[in-house]
RNA sequence: GGCUCGGUGGCAGAGUGGUUAUGUAGGGGCCUGCAAAGCCUUGCACAGCGGUUCGAUUCCGCUCCGAGCCUCCA
């Protein structure tokens, strides 16, 4: 049985789904007009992890996640860059995709873009407006807050207070201080899309209602996304994609579980441009491998704030070298792929409201007992762990290849043997000084040997 | 000011009303010419103060500290 926290209630809750045949999740993705950053990737990492555990569980998944390739940040960016918006945004599309491949995320069934569904957000708000949840002021359509009884249902907030605590200027066409833009007017050089109010753009919160609803029909089960869209992103959803059926009693109606994952902070700090600490993908993917930063992303709870420091990524690298490690020792073990099972108490962890690190500390208890088993215990330990690891999207290389056994990147390989030669050659004739300036030498150059009982084996330092 | 969520061993990070988390880093040992790798073994912990309890790190209250949201944000 599986469990999910529901930010929709705040509490952890059994997942009972609205058509067990076909799984629906809606996830929101990045707005691409940079390279992804560390947080972009544990949202899609978080995800990622939660439809692979789903499908395990269900016949079928759809999973959506889409791009947002308008909004004023993109308008800013390409002004300043002089390049147009499309350029801009289809350049960061492919990036981030390509990053989040690195870091073994598979790619969502679907991933609309918002300017394709241009269309489907102007016929939500045409009913909107007829449902008197919408008005008409100043060239900009706005949503009615107070025509929404049930806002503040999924981040528990109450609109007074909010009010009074506000440090937000409010724009003086609004009804009320709570009211949002549904469609906001271009001028000539803005980009624009032709629409029964003027030539215009959609708000930001619009293109997931849109494009959720188009892509899995309502209600859908789940809906995800990083902890700060809860407030306003996700609460806006609710209200335009309830308000636009008349379902203003059932939030549930537009989706059913809720699933938001907390924050990455850098060694302590809060990335933020002002630091100038913000973790990028595709520079951290120059110096650790994907696999490791995946599983830097999966060693703490995806609801915990996680903080992401040096100490980590090399702790996450070692584990991952031991449990290579392990798996190298038992390469000559042949074991069939449909055998692979994930054993029951790794399962229940995940199914723990993914609870990765207890999983985690379960593979690690598993590997541990590797030494001391049988022969044919190791062959059903082998299948288990590369069963976790295909669940959780690590430990699929070829472990002597992960951990650089006979290749170089400096040293071609005849040079490194005729060296070990060499020092073999010293050793047998006692001249141990010999043999470990040879040895020093190597290892300068980025090259580990070990003397195994079957003879010396060299491998490139990860 | 409001709403959420946290404070666990050097570090990272789960969990539990009484029993080893786990990893990583350290200590000791085996192996090795010495290493490396592996194996065995071992410290070190539950922010503070009250309360409930036979017993609390775990439940309750308060205090202190921290994070996020309330404004663009994964």
């Amino acid at each position: 049985m599986l469990k999910i926290y529901n930010t929709l209630g705040n509490y952890k809750e059994e997942f009972v789904p609205i058509d067990s045949s076909n799984i629906r999740i809606y996830a929101c993705g990045p707005t691409v007009y940079n390279y992804a950053h560390i947080g972009n990737a544990r949202m899609a990492v978080a995800n990622d992890l939660l439809v692979r555990l789903l499908r395990t569980i269900y016949p079928k998944v759809t999973y959506v996640s889409n791009i947002t390739d308008i909004d004023d940040k993109i308008i800013e960016t390409s002004a300043k860059k002089n390049i147009p918006f499309k350029d801009l945004t289809r350049k960061f599309e492919k990036i981030y995709n390509e990053d989040m491949l690195s870091l073994g995320v598979l790619p969502p069934d679907i991933q609309p873009r918002a300017t394709d569904h241009i269309n489907e957000m102007i016929e939500l708000t045409k009913k909107l407006i007829k449902n008197n949840h919408a008005y008409i002021k100043e060239d900009h359509v706005l949503f009615h807050v107070p025509s929404f009884k049930k806002y503040g249902c999924l981040s528990k907030r109450n609109r007074e207070e909010q009010i009074l605590g506000s440090r937000v200027e409010i724009a003086p066409f609004k009804k009320d201080p709570a009211d949002f833009v549904l469609w906001k007017p271009s001028s000539n050089n803005v980009p624009g899309w032709q629409s029964p109010w003027g030539f215009g753009r959609p708000g930001w919160h619009l293109e997931c209602s849109a494009m959720s609803e188009k892509t899995l029909g309502l209600p859908f089960d789940i809906h995800s996304g990083g902890m700060d869209l809860t407030f306003p992103h996700h609460e806006n959803e609710i209200a335009q994609s309830c308000g636009a059926y008349n379902k203003t009693n059932d939030p549930k109606s537009f989706a059913k579980y809720w699933f938001h994952n907390g924050f990455v902070i850098v060694e302590g700090e809060k990335m933020s441009k002002s630091i100038g600490n913000i973790k990028l993908v595709h520079d951290l993917i120059n110096n650790f491998s994907g696999e490791v930063l995946r599983l830097t992303l999966l060693s703490s709870h995806y609801r915990q704030p996680l903080n992401w420091t040096v100490d980590s990524i090399n702790q996450s690298k070692n584990m991952l070298t031991r449990l290579y490690r392990e798996l190298k020792d038992l390469d000559d073990i042949d074991i069939n792929n449909s055998d692979y099972k994930v054993p029951d108490n790794i399962m229940a962890a995940l199914c723990d409201d993914l609870n990765t690190p207890k999983a985690l500390a379960e593979l690690n208890l598993l590997a541990n007992k590797i030494s001391s088993s049988s022969a044919s215990e190791k062959i059903i330990i082998k299948g288990e762990i590369l069963a976790i690891g295909k669940l959780i999207g690590i430990l699929q290389d070829n472990p002597k290849k992960w951990l650089g056994y006979g290749h170089s990147e400096g040293l071609d390989n005849d040079t490194i043997e005729g060296l070990i030669k060499n020092r073999n050659e010293a050793r047998r004739n006692k001249n141990f000084t010999l043999a470990d300036s040879i040895r020093d030498e190597l290892k300068s150059k980025g090259i580990e040997i070990e003397d195994t009982k079957n003879g010396t084996i060299w491998r490139s330092e990860i």
